[in-house]
DNA sequence: CGTTTACACTAGCGCTTGCTTGGTTGACCC
DNA sequence: GGGTCAACCAAGCAAGCGCTAGTGTAAACG
């Protein structure tokens, strides 16, 4: 067995699992359902993964780094003033959605299935993440840019953003660019 | 057989459901462990239900139809004017999450797992809800109370209210109300 | 050359799943 | 006191599940 290696093969069938992960969710994906899309047989899908969780694991594990490092990297690059690293984190965010959708869907939604220890794991990222987010809030309210309270800003702004894979469309008129213009306006209050 | 009938009985029952899928998912439920959970034995429970699908439907069913009579309850009893309205919705709309917590977090969670007809007819259910949600924003868009666009200011809004099954605690400090207010607080931005 | 390694296959085990069938019970009705 | 009916049970079927064991093979390596 060839546990926990990230071979290219593996990245690549992780990416298939995804966009079965989101079409039938976790539960109703079968190991030979898996198999098929890769296009092998169901016993060869455990040389690259120890297990089913092991898969999802890998799926979420890929959608968090690279959200984490595209909202790193816009924040090094956006100017220094609350307003415009607030419009970068937006737009990174939903830059993100559009690149890796399918493995931001799986882990919004079937967070709960995985294993204890996974989630452990898993969660540590997110949360290093969302510490990204709470900073860039704090100086938008420390700025008089936000009015409110810290934690529930942050809850409802990342709900706003989250809810965004329900009804976005990648195709569509608006880019992750006019969204976050929008939600932005939407919530500061301008000095004046 | 008894299908389709809504005694007190299999309401009961929908209600129990609920909090078994909540905790476990829809497709990790097993008939076996519902069965349990209401006191009888799995086979019983096709008596009250033709199936498993039709008890997730009854659960979202009940949910929704709650959600939909609160909030036209409240916007029945407050006053007409757009920032009352809009306080009033946003109120409801955490009451029923409170009350009614189960039922919710299976619609926003479970909702792909319902069969077509059943997502027909209860997507009709949602649309209803929804309405009164952009009713009450357009006449909030129209005195100024909120600024930019219609479509993606209702979908923010929502985004940033259902995402608060996620981690508002019934039982921590904040009351619906709190809610409420700190979330218009934030997204309005009042005459002067 | 022989050995190792990565990847795939065949075959199937042991278990759980949603659901069915046929029958029993006790409350209520005329 | 025979009939009705909702509610429940015992037993089990057919299908599908995750996963394992053992084997084959072709390329890479020393």
């Amino acid at each position: 067995m060839n546990v926990m290696n990230d071979s290219p093969r593996r990245k690549e069938l992780t990416r298939q699992a995804a966009q079965l992960f989101v079409q039938e969710g976790f539960d109703r994906t079968t190991v030979r359902m898996l198999a098929q899309e890769m296009g092998i047989k169901s016993g060869s899908l455990f040389h690259h993964f120890r297990d089913k969780q092991e898969i999802l694991a890998a799926v979420i594990e890929e959608g968090t780094e690279n959200a984490l490092a595209i909202a790193r990297q816009a924040l090094d690059q956006c100017d220094s003033d609350p307003e415009a690293r607030l419009h970068a984190m937006a737009r990174a965010h939903l830059e993100t959605l559009l690149t890796d959708r399918n493995a931001h869907v799986v882990a919004l939604y079937e967070w709960r299935r995985l294993a204890p220890e996974a989630r452990d794991h898993l969660g540590h990222l997110r949360d290093a993440y969302e510490a990204l987010w709470e900073e860039v809030l704090d100086e938008a309210l420390a700025a008089g840019l936000i009015r409110g309270d810290r934690f529930l800003v942050s809850r409802f702004v990342m709900g706003a953003l989250n809810w965004t894979v329900r009804w976005y469309d990648p195709h569509g008129e608006r880019s992750p660019e006019d969204l976050a213009r929008e939600l932005i306006a939407m919530i500061t209050h301008p000095a004046h």
